[in-house]
DNA sequence: CTACAAATTGTCACCGGTGTCAATCCTCTT
DNA sequence: AAGAGGATTGACACCGGTGACAATTTGTAG
């Protein structure tokens, strides 16, 4: 139970310098009171120098913060937060399956907000849940985050931006380049990568080609399936309906989708699956089906996640800079701080990484 | 540049229904103000219910709750942050190099916290960096936090704990059982799992064995070490000093040190490396080297981090329950917050999966 | 029916900042 | 040298809660 019973008054010591020096700064942590105090001027004006008014004397200012750098001061956000109705939190609203996606854009998050008074709060949310937007909802009205980055499929919620736009809450979305908005975008050509990776492919010599997508809800995994197809097409290729397997951008729909694409005669001499998870379940059900790789069978990822240099052999992918995604939606986010009112997009293009899984086809 | 030229007060036109009724709520949102209101009680008594106070009439009490419910107001966190001299954020201050490691306490801990007004706050913390006491200290003292949560390796860092223990701010660790403590802990038993993995290996009939053992900053990489050692001694066998090779924690650094290995001769029919991470570094190397798995070679490795299961052959592993222990650590914290005053620890054991990189050693 | 203690509720200052708007200080003009 | 008008600065209320302590109500013993 709570420890409720105890008295509502704390019976604890206190402060025992209360009494004491009327001018000395509290004990627990310098404030702006003793900042105002000791340089002599008024609380309002050490704040207008924490702000970086200009509507403060160069000397005043000069003086103010040489208090400040002095005592060691630094504002409460908390306080801040309560008189502005806004935090100095950046939630991240996430669903994305993949651990090594997920991790990269906190990485670039944190890379951008170091140095900074701004903290990083995850907030998963699960799409597949009834009433995750409410529960988004509720964190940006109760916490007042300063804005919130959403990855895909997140991003592509259009119920969901639509309702944190309109509760007012900033936010920069990350998602493929097909998706506009009048909103802060990060944009990946997501069906240029998949082009890359057909040609790459077609190059090689390849011809019966299979596809493993995504979930369809994704707008990612209509985007690479239409840019693989596209890049097949300039070989001359089209892709057959019975090459193309759903899977959930986890490893083990992916394994699955695989054993059905390898099961089938004559079996397809390369597999282009929409991300690297299911590119290592492709893997290993190859493996699994004794095939040799990249002899009998050639594998390209989408990603570029860490796991895709671990395997053996090192697994062919499209990179994303998805670090370097994360710093530039919270650089986006940081800037609407310093001013920047008109929406800003930004691109990331990827790029192909060629590694053991991909060779020409053997002779048949 | 910032906006600063702006005027200081705001032109916009401000709340317009200003002048209305001045009893409505606030278009913004429901305050403790509007529930003492409406239910013709003090603000301070709507508090003493929020706060599950026991000195609340049961009638007051309900009426309250109905009001609070029927306008579905929540408090703020930043005021009751201001007010209390505590925020409602759960750091976690995190070195790992495993991202598989450090998403899975996560989940562990946001687990713990959905339903909680609680929010989990990231900070990560280069040990190697200098200074990186003072950052999560001016983390700690700026935002408040209810309390952090440190998994290894941060939370062998006596100098850090001493210091976040010294600010008044409540932690839980997650360590090895050998670092025992007055605070709150979340223990593994690593010396256990380790030995778990020598008799594997003995029982196969393993007589070379080798071990790559983590960064000596890490208090886990004795722990295992030893355990492993002893699990040997169990078989009558002793760990060669050429048998052992020191890692990172990362591929790359395992990579390297199966290399070296590798390279004896006669070489080692097994190796238990300190982490998944390592251990798959091991596999790529083994495999570069022309070795087949686990014909040739067997790997053991620790943590059973999805990767593991992600691998050909399928890796052998030391289960920990990482998620579970993020969890537990989360819910040590928040009874603190429930008057849970005595220190507790909790213990978590290993357990051994078994795949397909351990086999009975090739006949010489 | 009183009186006194316990239970319940309220008042008011304060947590550490910011917005509003008035007051004061300069710097030029004339 | 006085006045105008912009540049600086300050006074004070307020953001939405909680702590300390006083006030009021209730319960119960005498």
């Amino acid at each position: 139970m709570h420890d409720t019973d105890r008295p509502e008054t704390n019976p604890s010591p206190g402060p025992i310098d209360a009494a004491g020096l009327p001018d000395a700064p509290r004990s627990g942590s310098v404030t702006i009171n003793d900042i105002a105090r000791i340089a002599r001027v008024s609380k309002k004006t050490v704040s207008r120098v924490i702000n970086e008014s200009p509507f403060v004397k160069e000397g005043t200012r000069a003086e103010i913060k040489r208090v400040i750098a002095e005592l060691g001061f630094t504002p409460d956000p908390q306080a801040r937060a309560l008189a502005l109705g806004k935090s100095f939190l950046i939630g991240l609203v996430y669903d994305n399956p993949s651990p090594q996606y997920v991790v990269n854009i906190q990485r670039g998050i944190l890379d951008a907000l170091e140095g900074t008074d701004f903290q990083l709060v995850l907030r998963p949310c699960d799409r597949a849940q009834a009433g995750h937007i409410e529960q988004v909802l509720r964190f940006a009205q109760q916490h007042k985050p300063f804005g919130l980055i959403m990855p895909p499929s997140v991003s592509e919620d259009q119920e969901l931006t639509g309702a944190i736009a309109a509760a007012g809450i900033g936010y920069v979305r990350i998602a493929s380049v097909s998706l506009d908005g009048p909103d802060h975008m990060i944009l990946t050509e997501d069906a240029g990568g998949a082009a890359q990776a057909a040609r790459h492919l077609t190059a090689l010599g390849h011809r019966r080609i299979a596809h493993i997508h995504g979930p369809l809800s994704f707008r990612s995994t209509h985007e690479r399936r239409q840019g693989f197809e596209a890049g097949l097409a300039e070989a001359g290729l089209t892709l057959d309906p019975l090459h193309v397997a759903e899977g959930g951008y986890t490893f083990e729909s992916g394994r699955q989708a695989a054993e059905k694409l390898l099961a089938l005669d004559p079996r397809p001499t390369a597999i282009f699956a929409g991300n690297d998870e299911m590119a290592t379940g492709t893997l290993v059900a190859a493996r699994e089906a004794g095939l040799r790789i990249p002899e009998d069978i050639s594998i390209v990822g989408y990603d570029d996640t860490p796991i895709a240099g671990r395997l053996w052999p090192g697994l062919t992918t499209v990179r994303l800079p998805i670090r370097d995604m994360g710093r530039a939606a919270a650089r986006l986010l940081l800037d609407t701080a310093n001013g920047a009112r008109r929406t800003a997009h930004q691109r990331f293009s990827p790029e192909l990484i060629v590694r053991g899984s991909s060779a020409p086809p053997a002779r048949t």
